[in-house]
DNA sequence: GTTATAAATTTGACAGACAAATTAAATAGG
DNA sequence: CCTATTTAATTTGTCTGTCAAATTTATAAC
């Protein structure tokens, strides 16, 4: 499976989405489709080419679009169609995935092409703002001398963090890469590198980038699960991230499924995440390997490869993750009955023994109607595609705040 | 705690919905306040006065509301306000709740004033579309008698049964009460009655009863878990019913809180509802009262008294589920983040054991962010109610048919 | 060249919503 | 009783977004 992102190929259309005004309708399918000529815009979305023509030439003078160079040689006859694109210097945005190892940077041009990327491996744990701050900057004039940009050029800055998060506030209300609990990190960043900065759960920016670079092209409902350091879930319905009715994220990996049963880090019992987390696998791997003294990721490999050569303690330390991880995803699915779950994150390199365990507890757990089974997808991204939600994330809301702000020009 | 449907006295303002239309905005408005002045509208919704006067002035011509005669008392000085209120005899629509033991109906006017209802003690078990068209006729029939109308003057029936049940489609994917799975119900009624006819999951309806006429003035979003015969959930986000993604209801019933645990009757293992349906508590009963051989209904109340009384098996029954039914809430708090769980249906009467395992296990078991703790509540309406959901179904049904397609007059 | 074809634009019209001005209906005070 | 004041509701004229139809533009086929 190649790179989802480079090049905006042919797509197929997301849906009669009938909300919006027709300029966001516009804009976003003209980003959705990459290349798009007006008279598809008009037929895909049902508006006129006379509206079409209107919204796309104010666009054009926003300096928001233009029209492709590439000439469209679908037609034989006629006048051939120009296609439109978004201008890819309209603006730059940042995103950074904050990971509890590697923070991970990508800058991204308005078409949502890769510009250039940093990685910085540096344990991050119970740091201060300040120094999530320091790391960012250092990430992002990497990437910037790279680019032969200056932080002037960046338009946004969008970041993804492990935790509870709220979007919307730009609120940390917990986080394990954070020191202290409520802490208003957007704001804080915003003011430090004076760019608009939005940040959100991370798990919620790889299912945005799902969105717009991945199974989002054919897909308008579906769940992303992540398994890292904790689990993590991105729901996406209609279209649009669901982040609860509060605003905050969903919750998944301290859902219950044992009463009583095996300790998380989050000091409640039976969660989903202490069956399943990279420490919850480690703290019974002693039984498999005693003499092991290895680091935690090597540890993991370790057992994986006992797993694999037969060892009977190791094999069901995976044997019961994959089930009640299948139960756990049951579970979501009898709540949202999505069509597609995308299992995704590192620890998915263990799947071999997951794929059966999960998929088989999956199935006999949830209320399947049978007309319509669940698919249940495993994307084995690297942190770029994170940081690339993240970026995503950046991109949404620069144009959501352009296309908003725009007709609002009501001054009595 | 009385009827929460017999005036429509003042109300919270249902929030700054922007979607729809202002037509429809307006209507809904006017609705959810029962009397309200044009001012007002204009003023809740942010709409021009003279926008408000043309809509409203093309709702009275149709039909559909009209001037109150009540002379509005609120303003000392200047030219008094005239409120506005749905016309009671625009239509008038039946609701029905189908249960195992009881089916009830209401007549409700537009207004949701209820006309008559009617109750019909039938027991409802693996019944054919027929049976349950004639046990609807039977009882449909009654009330009307009782309001003096015909079957011509009813606009559209709403019909509530347990089961999972794809609203939009009009589908039983299975029901206790019907006799085989994927029935088209909603379609065979209607061709039955001749008359429109929308179907639901009852939980999903109770929830709509709810959002109509109970706590949906103050809250915009919540959650309704019923205990009957079975578990029941229905979703309310932003002032409307959540279906899932594909439409059919939200199962929280077979959520699965232990792995390999009780039986269920779904034939799964582990489900919330095998630890807390009437039948659970039942299975266990035989413990605490070996020589009872009373119904189950009295059986259950025994059981409850011994409880009451002390005896310690009793209590643990109760005990026990009270534990899991907080853990299984804990979960969908998780998810949603709701502000409000109402806790309705019959078997609430055995509150008093709940309420301290339930609330407290709820609490012990969700990520609660400290700053905004879940409200419990428990509500105990009775039958009515139920009906009165299916019957605001109907009539939103009718609203919704007559508001989208009355501006849709482009003919080419 | 001319014709056919299809994309894009222009034109004129219409509908939804608004601000401002106007009218309507009441009270307060002389 | 009459007038001023106050507030609600309506009317008027305008603006904006959108569309159908007509027109212009750009290409291929002949």
């Amino acid at each position: 499976m190649n790179d989802p992102c480079d090049g905006y190929g042919p797509r197929a259309p997301l849906g009669n989405v009938n909300e919006g005004t027709a300029i966001s309708r516009i804009f976003q399918q003209i980003r959705a489709e990459g290349q798009i000529a007006r008279i598809d815009i008009a037929r895909d979305l049902m508006i006129s080419p006379a509206t079409v023509t209107a919204i796309t030439s104010d666009l054009i003078a926003r300096g928001l679009i233009e029209e492709a160079a590439a000439i469209s040689t679908e037609t034989l006859r006629g006048r051939p169609r120009v296609k439109l694109q978004l201008r890819p210097n309209a603006h730059v945005v940042a995103g950074l995935k904050l990971g509890a190892n590697v923070t991970t940077l990508v800058l991204l041009d308005f078409q949502g092409r890769q510009l250039s990327e940093a990685a910085i491996s540096q344990p991050l744990q119970n740091a201060g703002a300040d120094e999530i701050l320091a790391l960012i900057e250092r990430a992002l004039d990497s990437a910037l001398t790279q680019a032969d940009l200056s932080r002037s050029d960046i338009s946004a800055i969008g970041v993804g963090l492990p935790g509870f998060v709220n979007a919307a506030e730009g609120m940390v209300h917990w986080s394990p890469v954070l020191d202290s609990r409520m802490i208003p990190l957007g704001a804080r960043l915003q003011d430090a590198l004076k760019c608009p900065v939005v940040i959100d759960n991370d798990a919620n920016l790889l299912a945005l980038a799902e969105l717009w670079f991945g199974v989002g092209r054919e897909q308008r409902d579906f769940i992303v699960v992540t398994i890292e350091q904790g689990l993590g879930m991105g729901i996406v319905i209609a279209n649009r991230l669901y982040r609860g009715t509060r605003g905050r994220g969903v919750e998944f990996g301290h859902m219950k499924i044992q009463p009583d049963g095996a300790l998380c880090r989050c000091g409640q019992r039976g969660c989903l995440e202490a069956y399943l987390a990279d420490y919850a696998l480690l703290r019974e791997a002693e039984m498999a390997l005693p003499a092991d003294t290895s680091q935690d990721h090597d540890r993991l490999e370790n057992l994986f490869d006992e797993a694999k050569a037969g060892n009977l303690i190791a094999r069901s330390i995976f044997h019961r993750a994959g089930r009640l991880f299948g139960i756990g995803l049951a579970n979501i699915v009898n709540i949202f009955d999505p069509a597609l779950i995308i299992l995704s994150g590192e620890q998915l390199q263990y799947d071999y023994l997951y794929d059966i365990e999960v998929s088989e507890m999956m199935e006999a757990n949830s209320i399947d109607l049978s007309d319509r089974p669940v698919e249940l997808r495993v994307h084995k991204w690297n942190d770029q595609l994170w940081a690339k939600g993240a970026a995503a994330f950046a991109l949404d809301h620069i144009t959501g705040a352009i296309l908003d702000t725009a007709p609002q020009v009501r001054v009595p």
